[in-house]
DNA sequence: ATGCATGAGGG
DNA sequence: CCTCATGCATA
């Protein structure tokens, strides 16, 4: 066969260890479901990241072609989405009407320096816990009245407005780390408390299923759209609530938009964007032993942060390499700073 | 729906 | 090396 296609990717340092075979692990579930543990979360540092991209674009992949640029990338972020329209068709025809209309100026995720105050208290609420019972948070949405909850909603103008987070009390003496730039209610994009990215993935979701769009033909719109193309799972974790609160944050107004465009405008057939996936491939998904993951949990749960000689030690008696410890640490640890932390599903 | 992976950006 | 956003491949 076309030996030529090398599947070759590159370790950063280390020896081949070509251990990972490719064994149909099913695995899913945590051996014992012992590590309940709860989840602490007092470091927020939503803070710093901000600036890391405020465009999407220019990444993504590289080793698609090294012949032909990606277009949609170079196609820079906002550019030039289209006046007409640009909404994927589902495969089925919900409805019939072509009711087009209107402004999409959008711009690229503006990732405002705000900072969520309502997501990294210790005493924030769980997931399956509104903040309601403590009685600090009101429920304000800053989306358009879903009257969620019964199934059955209806689409009401934007009563675009919003209360505000909860009031940190700043310790007397010490500096302030809150400035709360809020604009004089100028827009419902400001700062959104995780009750409300709550209701809106859950309200997202509902609309998208209802108007018969699949999570992956809603990332390629947003990228026919705006520029930014998303994948299946972007779109799966914002519904679920898997990403950082910082990244919900971003995403949202997108979706929202693109919620606005698509339910109000639905007939219009246009030609999706395909990305094909070609040219340099990946490295093959490492399917870690059920065992083995159990042991690399345990290492979490006393060491979150292991050092490098402490993984390269991990690495040697799981007989695993020291990339594919290092990179379950990293992703762990991602998991941890969830919106809905590992464990423990929304409501 | 998720597990492992890539890469940009920051230190 | 880490964090963070993001996604291919897979269960």
């Amino acid at each position: 066969m076309a030996t030529a296609a090398s599947v070759h990717y590159s370790p950063r340092n280390n020896s081949l260890h070509s251990n990972s075979l490719v064994h149909p692990d099913s695995d899913r579930m945590h051996p014992g479901t012992t590590y309940r543990e709860v989840q602490k979360m007092v470091q927020n540092d939503y803070l710093h990241g901000l600036a890391s991209n405020g465009h999407p674009i220019s990444h993504s992949h590289q080793w698609l072609s090294g012949t032909d640029p990606a277009p949609w990338v170079t196609a820079s972020h906002l550019g030039q989405p289209e006046p007409g329209k640009a909404g994927v068709q589902p495969p089925r025809d919900p409805l019939g009407n072509s009711l087009h209309h209107r402004s999409h100026h959008m711009v690229h995720p503006q990732t405002h320096a705000n900072h969520p105050g309502a997501w990294g208290p210790p005493g924030h609420h769980l997931p399956g816990m509104p903040a309601s019972s403590n009685g600090h948070q009101a429920l304000l949405y800053s989306q358009p009245g879903y009257s969620s909850l019964g199934g059955m909603l209806s689409p009401q103008p934007p009563a675009l407005h919003h209360g505000m987070r909860d009031a940190l009390h700043e310790d007397p003496g010490g500096h302030e780390q809150e400035p709360p730039q809020h604009q004089p209610e100028s827009a419902e994009e400001d700062a959104p408390t995780s009750d409300d990215l709550e209701q809106f993935a859950k309200h997202f979701k509902q609309r998208r299923i209802k108007l018969g769009f699949t999570q992956a033909d809603v990332g390629l719109a947003l990228g026919t759209l705006y520029g930014n193309v998303f994948s299946q799972t972007t779109i799966c974790r914002f519904e679920a609530l898997q990403l950082s609160f910082k990244n919900m944050c971003k995403l949202k107004p997108l979706l929202n938009k693109w919620l606005e465009e698509t339910d109000s405008s639905s007939g219009s057939p246009s030609s999706i964007d395909k990305i094909a996936a070609q040219g340099r491939k990946r490295k093959k998904r490492t399917s870690i032993e059920i065992g083995v993951k159990g042991a690399l949990e345990n290492h979490f749960l006393k060491c979150p942060k292991p050092s490098a000689h402490e993984i390269t030690a991990l690495a040697g008696s799981l007989h695993l390499e020291k990339e594919v410890v290092r990179v379950w640490f990293c992703n762990r640890r991602q998991k941890e700073k969830r919106m809905t932390p590992v464990g423990i599903p929304g409501p």
